[in-house]
DNA sequence: AAAATAGCTGTAATCGTTTTCAATTTTTGC
DNA sequence: GCAAAAATTGAAAACGATTACAGCTATTTT
């Protein structure tokens, strides 16, 4: 099974130049290039002999040279804030599925929840060239992006957003989110309701609070600050402000998690305090997660479009691209309200 | 496919360049070139005057300038076949490290496993001069990967390889982490042991199986062909696989699933059929999840060292690139098995 | 039949760097 | 002091593409 062939010479060689396909077609530099752009200005039976000298040597235009020649790129970059967190994964596949078909390829970069970090990638992807960046802003403060964005970077934003900036920018509606979530709960006879939220400072945490106390008070419900415990959208934190909650002598008797790792940390909480779910504590958590149905009992969830936000996301980015002039714009999408049995619905209205 | 020609991508921000910089320092731009590349061949004063005029210039050497005349980036690529499976995020975590600290960013690219995809992203990566790619291969096949390494291209694969496949490679001990599985279990008193393999054309898949069998066989048990149900990875398959066996006469009392997904639908299969685990049937999984304690109960798995092999990889491609001629490498990690209570365990090991 | 036009094709400039090589200045050795 | 060596510096040639412009054929128009 090794290698037979060592006759063929497919010698260690450079990928093919413009100029030697050029040489072998017997055309000129700009008419292979001409056919690579598909110009119609090129005769029929150029664009053959430079086809054809294309493909047996293997040629690909440089897009190094193109880039730089052009000044620009086909390359964007997308800027999480934690690349293991199953809802950046989701909507990194929605961007990237979209950026592809544009012809784009996509730059990954983390900046792990570090304004630093974050920016030390920003002005090193400017430097890289690349023709626009998916962010999910770590920092509320509008100025450090202004700044880029002065210097014409393309910048769309996801999931949160620092408050007074002038961007395009796609969130989902979390305090709509919240609220059904609420509602949901009370549907199904809660008056008692709890809720893990994240840090103030992060524009989707504090939304999704906001939602929920405007819940409870609309449907005059008791907001019991010891019912509320903050984290930082990690599942450790899930797990100890669950815990603090299970401590409470006048606990609540359904809690709603404000991000799919804190919702997965409360419910080790609640296990091992062995606690039945939803009987001893309903859930509601933030985020949908694919395998919500393998939890035990399957987790009712206040789904987030990841996918699609992705997509939209990269929408605008290449919109912005080929219109910088253009208006900016805020895309809002829904969530949805999943039910499964962790809520302790009656009525299993959806089972995937 | 789409040619999109008339919207072509604005230009990058009209940054100072090196010759501006000259100008204002008053010398000429191979000064300011060796200025930034640190070299000692430039007179002290020299050096002031031209970091001076970077500054407020806000000069950043362009990048694609720089790699087209050198002919060569600091940028690498690592290509997963499905970017929502937490084993690879935690993957492309560990290489991002490693490649971020050496200087490089990261591409990412997401074959779906899909043959065709793959090599038309090893194509486009090539053109644009990436350093090298962290590749977790979809085909068995070697000669595809022979070329475009023969071309120049630097590659490593990761989690799978291509058999007779010159090239590095970082692995995990797949067939010892099977066995471990199964003695585990036999240790738990089982002797009825199922298997939930993967296609066996994906090495890491066969690998499993094998070393599932040949424990079996070293402990006399029998492996009974029903017990045994293959899938594809994923969640839907594992769901599958395991109402398949639970709806045997004759079922196992516990069952080792072959990667993190299919694990979690056999999770839901056995929640629908309303067993108990372990009591009804056990559970290893292998691969573990940061959220295995979040499953109920929680899950003892066979662990890869993610994060590790990430960073394995990426050391491997930084060397590989530094010196072509370096005999090639295969690192072969090891799996740990992570007792919780899935698998029956009377006494809890390790809790986390 | 000459002139104008249309349709192709090639030449050469250009993008912003790095790097070779030569030129210039300074230092060293004797 | 003067030649040789060392230390700086700059001019110019790449790197591989795109594209304005010019040039050359056919073809059409007058």
């Amino acid at each position: 099974m090794v290698t037979k062939r060592k006759t063929r010479p497919l010698s260690i060689q450079k990928a093919a130049t413009i100029r030697q396909v050029g040489e072998m077609a017997g055309v000129s530099i700009a008419t292979v290039s001409r056919v690579f752009a598909g110009s119609d200005l090129v005769s029929h039976e150029l664009v053959e002999r430079v086809q054809e000298a294309a493909r047996t040597l293997n040629y690909r235009p440089n897009r190094i040279a193109r880039n730089l020649r052009t000044q620009s790129t086909h390359t964007a970059a997308i800027m999480v804030s934690d690349i293991e967190n199953p809802f950046f994964t989701s909507v990194i596949r929605g961007a990237e599925r979209v950026l592809r078909n544009a012809g784009y390829t996509l730059l990954l970069t983390n900046s792990d929840e570090d304004e630093k970090i974050e920016l030390e990638y920003l002005l090193n992807l400017r430097a890289e060239g690349v023709a626009g960046v998916i962010l999910a802003p770590t920092h509320e403060d509008a100025k450090r992006y202004e700044q880029l964005l002065q210097a014409g970077m393309v910048i769309v934003t996801i999931d949160r957003y620092p408050r007074n900036l002038k961007i395009d920018r796609v969130t989902v509606n979390n305090s709509e989110g919240a609220q059904t979530a609420v509602r949901h709960l009370i549907d199904q006879g809660h008056t008692r309701i709890g809720f893990i939220t994240g840090l103030p400072k992060i524009s989707t945490a504090y939304e999704r609070q906001m939602g929920f106390e405007q819940a409870m008070k609309a449907n005059n419900l008791p907001v019991n600050p010891q019912w509320i415990q903050q984290g930082d959208f990690r599942r450790e934190a899930g797990l100890k402000a669950m815990t603090s909650i299970l401590a409470l002598e006048d606990r609540p008797t359904a809690v709603i998690s404000g991000n799919n790792l804190m919702t997965l940390g409360a419910l080790q909480a609640i296990y091992e305090c062995k606690l039945r779910i939803p009987a001893d504590i309903a859930v509601v958590g933030f985020d949908d997660m694919a395998w919500a149905n393998s939890l035990n009992p399957p987790l009712s969830t206040i789904a987030q479009p990841t996918h699609e936000l992705g997509m939209v996301a990269a929408q605008l980015l290449l919109d912005r691209i080929n219109d910088p002039q253009r208006p900016y714009r805020h895309v809002i999408l829904d969530t949805q309200l999943i039910v499964r049995e962790s809520s302790g619905a009656h009525i299993i209205l959806e089972k995937n």
